[in-house]
DNA sequence: CGGCTCATGTAAAGCTCGTTCACATGAGCT
DNA sequence: AGCTCATGTGAACGAGCTTTACATGAGCCG
């Protein structure tokens, strides 16, 4: 069997050139297919045509690598929630919920960041850049929050913005470790978890006095048309955002 | 090093006596310290004062004596669901947010239990008895909002019942993964993770049409914690959840 | 070109863990 | 008293993590 490792140092050389990038490609793939617990560092070694000692010459240790790939993870997510806020176009309600589905969508089709960030065990505070990584992806939902919470209806007390971004947060976390992953994603539900998170959200967006049913006119003024029913005794509009009863 | 062993040994004869129990506490006592990932079959072992094979003759491998542990956990947590609902005391909503806080507190009490029940990456649905332990206390949740859906304001749709008790769910889960256990708690917040998760739960209650800055007249105490100055115009009640805006 | 140096890779070894197996012990029944 | 079987032991295997001493060769300097 050890030919094959031969002819691989035949192919490649003595150096592999490029190893450190092999080997976070290699336990991506890893943690993808049997999450962070499973994945080995040995593995990710042998995947890459080296050594078991090799990767120690990149990495500290195996929580090292973990890390860096929460850290890439942070980064691809910062970039992706930045590109579904977009920063409020149209509207701040639709840019919003976009964000929210850009978050699940991230869950879902990158199973393998999403665990080291969220659910690998790592300490996210022993590592200041990867901290920092978090801070700057989380404060894009803020940013958000500061710019929904600005649009809050007039006459009623102004939403804390921290607060109603780390509701939503909370929202999408949890409806993503939930139902949206891993075998998770086997409950049966009466809804898929976009539409779970969708809902959700709304709702909450007209428990804090947002019109949620129906958006504004797109371009122009954000100080939108307070839906006629909110001044009405119970301030619920009709048909809920989860469709209507059958 | 190995006085201690005969020691033990000579304390309790060849037979433990009751090792199984032993067992599960020890895992028990080491996953709260280091987590489900951390926590080693030998070491439970060695805490309980007996070889490494000895755990065999007891749970079929690792992996068992987690499920174990985690069914225990949901059957705990079933029963202090349950306590709390109060089967709906003394009025629904106030209830209805006790439950939130029982979740909160389960999960910030039992580290152990919720990290072997929902971070632990075990596959629920591998096992029968597992699987209905989990669903048996989602069930509280359901019934609860069961409960609460039947409230629905007359002239609104009914929300689902279901569709109420995963948004809760997911709302509950979300904000103790997020931000009350472990280093997640390290998180500086502007607010508790409880009055985060009470405020949520409310503003969603708001927005499914359910009044909530004031309880129902209850039969005995029920302290407003919140001056009763509810009668703006706008049908949203001023001072939100979150408390006076500063 | 020749040689030096240092980043990068290797093999071997020590440790722990999970797991299995043959064997030991003794509690409880007959 | 003797049997039996559940329960515990020790040794052993393979695998992973990590360190250490050594090997290789790419890039640089004269």
């Amino acid at each position: 069997m050890s030919w094959r490792k031969e002819q691989r140092r035949a192919e490649r050389g003595y150096h592999h050139g490029n190893l450190k990038e092999a080997l976070l490609q290699a336990a991506l793939g890893l943690i993808a297919e049997k999450g962070a617990a499973g994945f080995t560092f040995a593995d990710a070694a042998r995947m890459a045509g080296v050594s078991a000692a090799a990767p120690y010459r990149h990495f500290r240790d195996r929580d090292e690598l973990l890390s860096s790939i929460a850290q890439r993870g942070f980064e691809q997510f910062e970039a992706r929630l930045t590109a579904a806020w977009d920063d409020g176009r149209p509207d701040t309600v639709t840019a919003f919920e976009r964000v929210g589905r850009a978050y699940l969508a991230f869950a879902r089709e990158e199973p393998a960041f999403y665990n080291a960030m969220f659910e690998s065990g790592l300490p996210v505070d022993a590592n200041p850049a990867l901290q920092a990584a978090s801070e700057r992806a989380f404060n894009i939902i803020r940013a958000a929050a500061e710019r929904l919470a600005a649009l809050a209806p007039p006459g009623t007390p102004r939403p804390p913005a921290m607060m109603m971004a780390l509701h939503i947060w909370s929202m999408a976390h949890g409806v993503a470790s939930l139902f949206s992953r891993g075998d998770a994603a086997r409950r049966k539900l009466p809804m898929s978890p976009d539409e779970l998170l969708e809902a959700e959200v709304l709702i909450y967006l007209r428990g804090l006095g947002f019109p949620t049913d129906r958006r504004p006119p797109a371009k122009s003024a954000e100080p939108p048309p307070v839906p006629p029913e909110a001044s009405s005794g119970s301030g619920v509009p009709p048909g809920g955002p989860w469709g209507k009863p059958k």
